[in-house]
DNA sequence: CGTTTTTGACCGGCGC
DNA sequence: GCGCCGGTCAAAAACG
């Protein structure tokens, strides 16, 4: 990768001809007091040209690290997937009388996925459980963990508190409604995806009842379309790209979060130009849902750790000083 | 005039 | 069975 593309080493000191030594030595003679400039200047450009060459040599660190981390994630996420799909294969052959919810069947009312699904079903009130109930309940929480895996929330952060319940995320939305709900004096707004009428996804935005300034978007399903290029974004919305840099911190995420600006920003070592295109090419649904769990996980490994947020700020801040 | 947003009505599940 | 509540529908209004 060409990283001088992406950050502007040059130092844009050698700007004339090249002259011979013979030339300079004859203007050094001729001017003493520019000899002195020359000088100084030769000293700067060496000290630039290291500083230059141990910043290449580091990005290039970090990239090959970056590449490595993402490998054995994804060794681990394929790792993972498949003995999930082994327990599930195994539990259902052994209860091959149960019916197993299609695809598209939605859960079974919100009220009790977020009352919480943490293994509480497990231990609800038969007397005697014998080792075929406790099957039962993790089948059961398998099978709600499958239908939550297309349930994403995300965490944005707003700059002007009063302004709507609008959520940039790359994907094109119709309001389709809106109701105050009992444990948020907000209103929360049902959004549809409108770029494709058979898209399934459907989108909740609340603000946070503790924190107004922050909205919680849920996600429920998979886009079954590519996202919306930036050009596109614009087009739609001009403030658009404005709020994506105003992507905030993710602190739950239950599962598989949206694609979009956040993907292509995460990646900080990839060429901008790479999301330049029309559209995104849409990726294989098992390789979007990979890459989604990658950048989710990644992004959470990333922002707990406080030495990488240190750098990161430090870098800017040079990038900026500079 | 077509599209999007707003908003009250309606529906269905859940808890008592 | 009834009321509560979250989610959806659809007509009206607003907008470009």
């Amino acid at each position: 990768m060409d990283y001088s593309s992406l950050i502007n080493t040059s130092l844009e000191l050698k700007t004339g001809p090249v002259r011979t030594s013979h030339e300079a030595s004859t203007a050094l003679k001729q001017w003493p007091l520019a000899a002195n400039d020359f000088m100084e200047l030769e000293k700067k450009v060496s000290v630039k040209q290291q500083e230059k060459n141990a910043l290449v040599e580091q990005m290039n660190r970090v990239s090959a690290e970056n590449k490595k981390l993402t490998e054995v994630l994804t060794a681990v996420c394929e790792k993972y997937n498949a003995l999930r799909s082994q327990v599930m294969d195994y539990l259902m052959a052994k209860n091959p009388e149960r019916p197993s919810p299609g695809p598209n069947s939605r859960p079974s009312r919100k009220r009790k996925c977020e009352s919480g699904n943490d293994g509480a079903a497990a231990a609800n009130g038969s007397s005697g459980s014998s080792s075929t109930d406790e099957e039962e309940s993790l089948i059961k929480r398998l099978r709600e963990e499958k239908i939550t895996a297309k349930i994403s929330r995300v965490f944005v952060r707003t700059e002007r508190p009063n302004t709507g319940l609008i959520v940039k995320d790359g994907y094109l939305w119709r309001k389709y409604g809106q109701k105050i709900t009992r444990d948020n004096p907000c209103p929360r707004a049902y959004f549809k995806c409108s770029f494709d009428p058979s898209c399934p996804v459907k989108k909740k935005v609340q603000r946070s009842a503790k924190d107004q300034s922050v909205l919680v978007s849920t996600y429920e399903g998979e886009h079954n379309h590519p996202v919306l290029s930036q050009a596109d974004q614009e087009a739609t919305d001009p403030t658009c790209s404005r709020s994506v840099t105003s992507l905030g911190s993710v602190p739950h995420s239950n599962s598989l979060s949206s694609t979009g600006p956040a993907v292509a920003a995460l990646d900080m070592t990839k060429s901008k130009r790479a999301n330049e295109g029309k559209v995104l090419p849409g990726p294989k649904p098992e390789s979007l849902e990979l890459q989604r769990l990658l950048v989710e996980q990644m992004a959470s490994s990333l922002t707990k750790d406080p030495a990488f947020t240190a750098a990161l700020a430090a870098a800017i801040s040079g990038r900026i000083v500079h």
